[in-house]
DNA sequence: CTGAAAGCGCTTACAG
DNA sequence: CTGAAAGCGCTTACAG
């Protein structure tokens, strides 16, 4: 103890043993909610340690005990780049919602990709009791190697390559489905899509969710262009649609922030919205409601999103049985004025 | 030891300690790179490391060392709902890439309204050995109240309740003093400006870069509406100027994302951008490349500025002297259609 | 329902 | 430059 801060401060459990009148080992017993304590001596123990301002220590709880009291984030560092970024600042929100009051602490990682093996080591090294897996692309190994490894894991969109890795999503297929019947209602006739990326399920999801509705009615699935969630893109892929079929009648984009790229286009050409063509997104982000015109389009609840990814690692932490293995959350239309 | 994954896997020192031949006092002293240890022990340290796999566990470490081998990342949740959120995922980019390969932990903090006391409780208990801050709002006591602790903490934007707190921050000033002489030299006489509120740093200091602009050239400041950083109260805010002075030619927004709404606004009373209208953003966010027009806006490297910020944290702690107090990162004008 | 004691895996003076 | 030993602050069988 040279120099600087030393040794944490703050009372001991041995110090709230002695105020409480009871040992160590009832007090431990106390804050971890254990069976057998009497109730005379839970709230002595309380008393003292709410006297005392005591909290317990982090790594003596976890050296001594079974448990890393601590769960990872883990975010693919290119999923968070491509995917729009407001979807991951919600899903942080509802993460933390759940997380509080809990003495569980957050690690944040990133899977870049130099470091796979380390980051699997060390999350399978004992250092977290379970981790969130966020914003994968592609068929990202990820899950389902450590998955494999007994690490207790959820992954927050259907993963892909996911076997039989639990995961939270939200109702991509429906709220695709819902967009289309929209259309459909309002007489289009030659609708078409901006489609994800092939190696995203998010992507998948929302044009299997299209094809359906079309089918449903009897309609061309044929108008389908690849992008990859970012506006340029959106602007290719509508050029592309326009040239395939100059008359088409509505589109269904797979996110909103390709959306803005298709409605740049569209307008470019001439194309009145929603007279000529009508537009529907996917996100409801705040680029929806700000974009010229505003957008019609299909909404999750992304705070909701992290809560329940939480909600279920925890759970399955804390021993529970029975949890359903996956979790799909609604998403709903919302409209405005682009259809 | 009676169900579920025990103890953590792997080697211990001990194990590290046999296979090179030394002592554990001197495998730790290898792993914590201390000086007076002979070039024969640190290769057979090094060597048994290799070859077992070999990982420190990071609890014991912190138990028995004087330090928490952690950071906090603390944000404050009303700020990251205000503020455009691809900056705060650059950041963590910046932040992470910054932290790769130490053996420091990364806890990620919500700074709830409610539990004011409990997070500085925390902060301060040993759980970590400093914290970045970020995304803060108004005149948040948290930093300084942090600081005056002893906490080390860096603060990721100018706080403006900072006393003496370490920040970094981008040169808004500059940025927007750029903005303005573009503007200035493209001919413009009436310039106004959609600023951010009252309570941000970041606000204020764009506003001011703005002001000393028109004051270089003896041109009026008295064009100034504030704003709250959402594409709505852009909108409101153009409206507002455009009644004041509907002869306006040329407009700062203190933020891509009010800019948006600016850019309807104008565009719904037939102004021509930039012929009748110049408009400059700020940000250089996703939104500005696919406005219509494209905007002309000042970049800040968000990914720079969460590297910096955390370097300058970890500097700190690994007992630096005569670091700057504080640091800001370049700005720069990127020129697009709107300006 | 409760307490004494061992032990988690490291770091750190201390003595050499 | 190095090692033996104490100790960090808890949890957990064990015995009662």
């Amino acid at each position: 103890m040279t120099e600087g801060r030393s040794r944490r401060p703050g009372p001991r459990i041995e110090e709230v043993a002695r105020v409480a009148g009871v040992s160590k080992s009832t007090v431990s017993r106390v804050i971890n909610g254990e069976k057998y304590v009497s109730e005379r001596s839970r709230l002595a123990v309380h008393r003292a340690i709410a006297m005392l301002g005591y909290s317990p220590n982090h790594a003596a709880r976890t050296l001594a005990g079974s448990r890393a009291n601590a769960i990872a984030l883990v975010i693919s560092e290119l999923g968070s780049r491509v995917l729009a970024d407001p979807f991951f600042a919600g899903v942080l929100r509802g993460v933390h919602a759940e997380l509080a009051g809990r003495h569980v602490q957050l690690l944040m990682m990133m899977n870049q990709p130099l470091d796979g093996e380390d980051q699997v080591a060390y999350l399978t090294g004992g250092h977290v009791d379970g981790a969130l897996v966020v914003s994968l692309h592609g068929e990202d190994p990820l899950p389902r190697t450590l998955h494999e490894t007994g690490l207790p894991i959820v992954v927050g969109g259907r993963p892909l390559a996911g076997g039989a890795v639990p995961f939270v999503d939200s109702d991509n297929f429906n709220g695709a489905l819902q967009a289309v019947r929209l259309l459909v209602s309002l007489g289009r006739t030659k609708i078409a899509t901006i489609a994800g990326p092939h190696d995203m399920a998010v992507g998948m999801d929302r044009l299997s969710g299209w094809r359906c509705g079309l089918a449903e009615h009897g309609m061309s699935v044929a108008l389908v262009v690849h992008s990859d969630f970012t506006p340029e893109s959106g602007a290719l892929a509508m050029e592309e649609l326009l040239r395939r079929a100059p008359d088409l009648d509505a589109v269904f984009v797979a996110a909103d922030i390709m959306a803005l790229g298709a409605l740049r286009v569209l307008q470019a050409r001439g194309y009145r919205i929603p007279d000529d063509v009508a537009v529907v997104g996917f996100d409801d982000s705040v680029l929806a409601s700000t974009a010229v015109p505003p957008l019609t389009t299909v909404r999750q609840d992304v705070e909701q999103f992290g809560r329940t990814l939480t909600w279920r690692l925890l759970s399955e932490l804390s021993g529970d049985e029975k949890l359903p293995q996956s979790i799909l959350l609604p998403t709903s239309l919302v409209r405005r004025t682009s259809a």
